[in-house]
DNA sequence: TTTGTGATATACCGATCGGTATATAGTTGC
DNA sequence: GCAACTATATACCGATCGGTATATCACAAA
């Protein structure tokens, strides 16, 4: 017997209205009576558009990297040239911009420490969103080098994952230390490996 | 009342046993009975020799941050030259290094992601030993400058602090996507940055 | 106005949660 | 060998966990 959501509203509802929660909580700290409460609707409510709570914390999930997927694209596709895509993509974790991130932080960084050990499904969702972040980098890169804005013989692969985990590592030690000034300057330096790949041919 | 367990040697036998559940599982996620199960022994024995589920979360969070404290050290005190420390440091964390560290990866970023939204204790005593890497860094590049190991204009804690961020999100990235390239790659990002800042004066 | 239907609320389930009071066992001093 | 003490085991507590069966509600069709 398959599972249907009963209203596609309400479901959308409890996901919007439980995003902050699971993204700072995490799947084992949050409770159905935190959704409850939040929600204000009851468990036969949930239950019927949902199978079970990892039912709910996967749509969260997908919600949460879904917003930060859509704050990223927006981004990039308003900024023309390669290495401004990734000063643009950079500029995104900044203290100003950052606010527009799903509450709680980065749902990435956060549901993959919880996730590694102990539910494999929604591991694979959080790589599955850190590989494309990655090989998006890298096409920026690619590209970049094509147009020749970026030298000829740069590593985007390594550069795509140097800047993805100085920002990750970056939002993690500014929201753990409460120290602002650690992402702000871990993305200076992501900027300075950007313009360290540019080519210079104004000679 | 103050609280004073019965047994030294017990709570240690606790704290050593159950360090790896809690640092896989997290705080939340790691039950009593996870604790009696793999010590073997009972509630008694525990709430015997630990307060409550928190004194021995926290517990075991100093060991196993000790744990890395003191794998850090010993390879920094067994390295000569300011640069060479950089470079062992960031060495640590290689693929044949880094299976030294608690099982279930760093616990600074297992227990700070968890705890930055829901457990203030815990938070606050990740916050300390990320500062104190940190700043052992940015100490290790002010002697270097001195030294003349290093140029005389670095910004010291910017250094520090792109090393620590560039290997807490690698670790973040491999765990979480099971690539162990990621990691080896911002390795030698990491061994970039201090190679840049190296005085040469073989002139 | 009645009936059918889709969706939420109520009430309850067994299991497990963190925690405690007390009984039992091990060891040491006499 | 016995008593005193220390530490572990047993048995149990109320609360909460995730989950379900069923009752009630709201609304649309007839």
């Amino acid at each position: 017997m398959k599972f249907s959501p009963r209203s596609e509203a309400t479901r959308q509802f409890i996901i919007e209205t439980t995003a902050g929660i699971f993204n700072r909580k995490g799947y084992a700290g949050t409770s159905m009576s935190d959704l409850t409460e939040a929600t204000r609707l009851t468990k036969g409510s949930i239950y019927g558009n949902f199978e079970n709570k990892e039912d709910v914390a996967l749509a969260v999930f997908d919600f949460n990297a879904a917003h930060r997927a859509r704050l990223i694209q927006t981004k990039l596709d308003k900024t023309s040239g390669y290495k401004n895509k990734l000063l643009a993509f950079i500029d995104l974790f900044s203290p100003d911009e950052i606010r527009q991130f799903p509450e709680g932080g980065c749902p990435l960084l956060n549901a993959g420490t919880e996730a590694d050990d102990t539910h494999e499904p929604l591991r694979v969702r959080v790589a599955e969103e850190l590989t494309k972040t990655q090989q998006d980098l890298a096409a920026i890169v690619r590209s970049g080098m094509e147009a020749h804005e970026f030298k000829a013989d740069i590593d985007a692969e390594k550069t795509a994952v140097s800047i993805l985990a100085l920002i990750q590592g970056g939002i993690f030690v500014t929201r753990t230390t409460h120290n602002g000034l650690a992402l702000t300057t871990v993305l200076e330096t992501a900027r300075k490996l950007v313009h360290e790949i540019e080519l210079k041919n104004e000679s």
